[in-house]
Order: structure tokens, then C-alpha cells, then sequence
DNA sequence: GTGAAAGCGCTAACAT
DNA sequence: ATGTTAGCGCTTTCAC
């Protein structure tokens, strides 16, 4: 069984490869009984398109490489579905590939991405990403666009969320609530998204005139472990806070678990504020008070940036920060003396 | 500034492009030095290996193809993490695209990814899909692994778990717990998982001597709000459950939501078992009880499988069903008749 | 409206 | 140890 090309098409009906191509790209070009046939052909032969060879000859892939540090955390799942989506519906299919949060394996994969000449690439990098990790793919010049966390220093597209903005709006809600002691749990310095978080969390406490006490933050990655310890931590401290920002969803369950080890309950005597708005915050028990971050238009926004950069390089480059949306539910609580319970 | 190919490299330093080829992929036949000065200019120059280029003399692209119906429900994320984490170890890397149920949607999902030739191709099907759905692909004789979901009829590598042994052990379970009335939450004939879960929970009612009562099975695709809504008509019937079984962890959750908003609680006047064991059932409050599915063995397993099939094309085909788990958490308590409590 | 021919960048025989 | 040559399957001028 021999594999079925263009070429043996061609032959078969007599007419040259050319031909063929261009009847089953559909070209006006070519007589519509022509098209036919070949169609026709193509379709009983089981003739598939190779796609390497043409993008051998066009120099296009019509791929979008994505790289992510994870996809287990599920508001990176609900964001790269978002881009699969959005980039299926314009004709392109996503090369996927995760580093977790190593600059080594990340250095790896994006070379490797690479070799594959995807069209454009969208990144979410990993924590401690500098520009001189990204060099050679700014040098290259392949149109790339940045998710969520950037990288200081690079010109490139961005898309994200306006993360100081949405931990301000947090802050605001709790100090609404009568809250001043306010610990941030998780976040590190070493991504964007971290900073900036912190950054809210400084800029929102100073903004009600409240002090910052460094002990009250407990930096760590986004996970539900982290945000269990340090719940745990923030407690433990002589005076404790009544209340917490997280920095992202994960470390909010982490940290409303880690309340509940401690006979507390978000809602009633601590307040607990999340980030992300993944779509098991509305259900949780209590529902997680959180800043939504709207995954959904992230990523069909960032795959239509790189759209637009791959169709026109020389564009301007564009940084969009979506603006957060506080989702006030049970897990915040006004404030109320705790009454000395020690047994 | 013109691209950098073996060609310029073979140029410049005024050897073959051969001799470049085999030196950039270390081969012991080149001399050392010459290698080295090789692999010093195409450093120098930033050359990029082309795979499309490669690809079509080899006839390999080192790509595998995942088609999933869903990467937004946590256990579908997690399973493609281990996916890509396997594939990436054997040096292939993902391609990725998704189709939710729609069969209309997989199919052209499906030949567009054949399109791009990769090595082989890991399903997890829409429902409703028969054998003739993939008959193109069979036909082509790809090496696939179906994984999660199978077909019937279709002689297919197959990685997933023993749904119906895993129902089984809950209903075990919540027979122990002194339960008879067990309603089944979600799931649908429409797909394999499906279908065997409703056999787990038929054939376990039937070891214990329990009859059969299908207003106590609510079918319906795993969401979160279908186990709300499932819940919420279980428990309006005139002679309701004390427990349930359901289809997936998202279920679950949706349910033991329901159970709330009609003020009761899992694991204290309701009996909730869950399927998949997803990274927040253990967190739930109450912590989940639920089949462990081990979407990392699943996800390792099926990319080996497939790494083996490509290989050697020939091999008789597998089915391996994986040893489900009983995690028994918070979600499930021994019955105690209720109180008449009609305000 | 269709065909001939060249070439995308690489690898694999085969020759030297 | 290195070079020559052909060709993977497609698209694209350019002729006719």
C-alpha cells in the first residue's frame, strides 16, 4: 500500500500535481469538473494533507506553541483551554509544553518548541524568568506573546490582570469590614504576578492609612500546602491578623482548610480573600470571597494578539491588563472581637 | 539577514551539509574537531534546527498528538500534565486539541491533527463516539492509545481504570455505613466510564441484595451543577436516598453543594462518594471520600504505551484497567435515621 | 485552465 | 572521515 500523495493523485487523473493543489485548496483558478474529480479522488484514496511538507514550502505552520510553568493549577487549565479554543477557531493548533518553575527545563522546552517553527508563541514563564532567559527568542524575532506573568525589561505583547489593582479592591473589602491586621499569604518576588500582588497588598494598607507589618506576610508559591502553613503561621504569631489575602485561589482553600485544623471557619471568625476565581471558589464551603481574573477573555485575548502579531509584524507592541472584579462571598465576615475562648 | 540552514553552516566552513547534519546530531562517524568548530559556528549563527524540514525526509515529528474531550475538569488537566510530562522525558512533544462532546467538532479535530503527521495519537473520546467515528484513523493505522474513555469494537491500545470495581468499593463501602437507599449521581450511557460506573453501582446494589431502583439514578454528564440539580431532585423524592455514589469528583462537589443550600451536610445526615480523587477532594470541607483514579499512572502509562506501539507497530494490542482506590474521608458517615425534624 | 520546474531544509544512501 | 546526490510532499512562479 502505497502512501497517497499529490503526486499519485496527479497521476492517476492525468493532470500534474499543481493541479491537484490547487483543486483541493479549492482554487477558483481551477474548472470546477476538475476540482471534482480530484476531490473526489482525494476522499476515496484517503489522500491527507501533509502539513510538514507544506510548511517546509510556505514557511507556516499554523501553530501557536504554548509554554506554561503549569497546567495542573486550574486556572492555567481554564486559561489554556481558553487558548486552545480561541486558537482552533482561527485555524491553529497548540503545541503544548510545562516547566513547572524551572529555568533549566523551561531553557529546554523553548528551544524545542522552537525546531518545531510554530508561528508565534505564548508564554506564561517561569518564576526567576530574566531577559536574558528569553534572548534567543527575542533574537529570533518569532512573534511571541506573554500571559499573565512578564518579564522585565522585554517589548513584547502582554496580556494579563491588573494584580495590584485587584488586591486593592480586596484590601478595600476588608478593611470595609473593620479589618487592620491583614496578612497576604503566598506570592513570591521572583514573577510579575507576585510582585505586583504585593504590591496591591502595600499600596492598599498604606492607601487606609494601616502600617505594614512585614511579619504579616508569608511568601511562598500558590499552592494549597503553602496556603495551609501559613494560615497556620499567621496564627501562631503573638498578635495575628484577622484576616488574609491570598494570592491565588489555591493558597485560599489551603488557607480555609488550614483555618478549620484550628476549629476556625472563613466566614465567621477570619476572613479569607482569594485570587483567580477559579470555578470551585463559588462552591467551596464557604464560598471564597476572590478577585476574578477572567480567564476566559486572557486567553482568547491572548491568542488574538498573536494573531494580529503573526499577520503584522511591525505592529506596536501592546500590554493589556484586564481589569479585576471583586466576588464578594461567605468567606469574608466583618469583623468582631473574638472573644478570649482559651479553654 | 538570511536564515541560518545546515546549508550556510556547510558553507561557510566549507564542508558538506551532510558532514553538518551529522555533526550537529553528535554522530561519532564525524571527527571530533570537526564537530566542534560545527557546532561552535551554528551556536555562533543561532541556528535552529527544522523539524517540519526533518520530518518530512524521516517521517517522524516526534509529535504525539492528544485529543481530549475536556482539559478544564482538574482530572482531565492532571492526567495531560503526567501525558505531557512522559511524552516530553522520551523527547516528543504534545500536540494538543480539544472537542468537549460535540462528534462533529472530534472528527474535524481529529483529521486536522493527523494532518500534522505525529507519531502517534492519545484519545480521550467525545461521547457517543462509535467505531466508524474513528475510522479514518484506524484505517490509517497511527499508532493510537485511548486512554480514560474506550470505544467499543475497535481494537485500540486501551489505558483507563476499573470504573466498575471502583463504584463497587463504594458501594461497598457505603453498605458497611448501613446504607440502602444509594442513589447514583451523573454519568451517562453515551461514553465507556459511563456506562461501566452505572454497571459498578448495579452489580454492587446486587451483591448486597439491594433491589434496583432507577428513580435513584440521575444520568447526566459529570459537571458540578448537574450534581447540584441531581442532589437537589434526589432528595425532593417521596422516598429518598441517605447516600450517593457519583460519576466523578465534580459531581460530588456540585452535590454535596446541594446538600448545603437544603441545609444538610455530608458525612453528617448524608452520605457522599466521589470518583477520581482530583487534588481538591482532599481539601473539601468535608473532605471528599471517592475512588482514587490515579490520573498520573494513567496519563505515564499512556504515553508508554504509545511510545512502545510506535516502536513496534506490531505488538499485540493492549487494555490495561488500573487498580482503583478507596479514599475514605469526611464525606461519608454510618446511618442514623433521621429525626422527623418538619419545623 | 493547466503544466513544468524549482526549491523549502533536511537525511540517507552511496561513493570516495 | 567527508562529499555527492537524490528526494521527502508540497507550493509557487512562470509558461503555454
Amino acid at each position: 500500500m502505497t502512501r497517497v500523495t499529490l503526486q499519485v493523485i496527479a497521476e492517476t487523473l492525468a493532470v500534474s500535481t499543481a493541479t491537484v493543489s490547487l483543486a483541493l485548496r479549492d482554487s477558483p483558478v481551477v474548472a470546477a469538473e476538475t476540482k471534482e474529480r480530484v476531490q473526489r479522488l482525494a476522499a476515496e484514496l484517503g489522500y491527507v494533507y501533509n502539513r510538514s511538507a507544506a510548511s517546509l514550502r510556505t514557511a507556516r505552520t499554523n501553530m501557536v506553541a504554548v509554554g506554561f510553568h503549569d497546567i495542573t493549577n486550574p486556572y492555567f487549565a481554564e486559561v489554556l483551554a481558553a487558548v486552545e479554543d480561541a486558537a482552533m477557531a482561527a485555524g491553529r493548533t497548540i503545541l503544548l509544553a510545562t516547566y513547572g518553575e524551572s529555568l533549566e527545563r523551561q531553557a529546554r522546552v523553548l528551544r524545542t518548541l522552537r525546531e518545531y517553527r510554530p508561528d508565534g508563541m505564548i508564554l506564561c514563564v517561569a518564576a526567576g524568568t530574566q531577559k536574558e532567559d528569553l534572548a534567543p527568542l527575542l533574537a529570533s524575532g518569532i512573534p511571541l506573546t506573554q500571559l499573565s506573568r512578564e518579564t522585565a525589561g522585554v517589548d513584547l505583547d502582554f496580556v494579563g490582570s491588573d494584580d495590584a489593582a485587584g488586591v486593592g479592591l480586596a484590601i478595600d473589602h476588608l478593611v470595609g469590614l473593620g479589618h487592620r491586621r491583614i496578612a497576604m499569604i503566598c506570592g513570591m518576588d521572583s514573577y510579575s504576578t507576585g510582585r505586583a500582588r504585593r504590591r496591591g497588598y502595600c499600596e492598599g494598607l498604606a492607601a487606609h492609612g494601616i502600617p505594614l507589618d512585614p511579619a504579616l506576610m508569608f511568601p511562598a508559591y500558590g499552592t494549597r500546602e503553602n496556603g495551609l502553613a501559613a494560615i497556620q503561621a499567621a496564627l501562631a504569631l503573638p498578635d495575628p491578623p484577622t484576616a488574609a489575602v491570598c494570592f491565588n485561589d489555591l493558597a485560599a482553600f489551603g488557607a480555609m482548610n488550614g483555618l478549620r485544623h484550628l476549629g476556625r471557619e472563613a466566614g465567621r471568625d477570619f476572613s479569607i480573600v482569594g485570587c483567580d476565581d477559579v470555578a470551585e471558589a463559588a462552591q467551596w464551603f464557604p464560598a471564597l470571597t476572590t478577585v476574578r481574573n477572567r480567564q476566559d477573555e486572557m486567553g482568547r485575548l491572548a491568542a488574538q494578539m498573536l494573531a494580529a502579531r503573526i499577520r503584522e509584524p511591525g505592529l506596536p507592541t501592546r500590554r493589556v491588563l484586564l481589569e479585576p472584579l471583586l466576588m464578594v462571598r461567605a468567606s469574608t465576615a466583618p469583623l468582631r472581637e473574638r472573644r478570649v475562648a482559651t479553654a
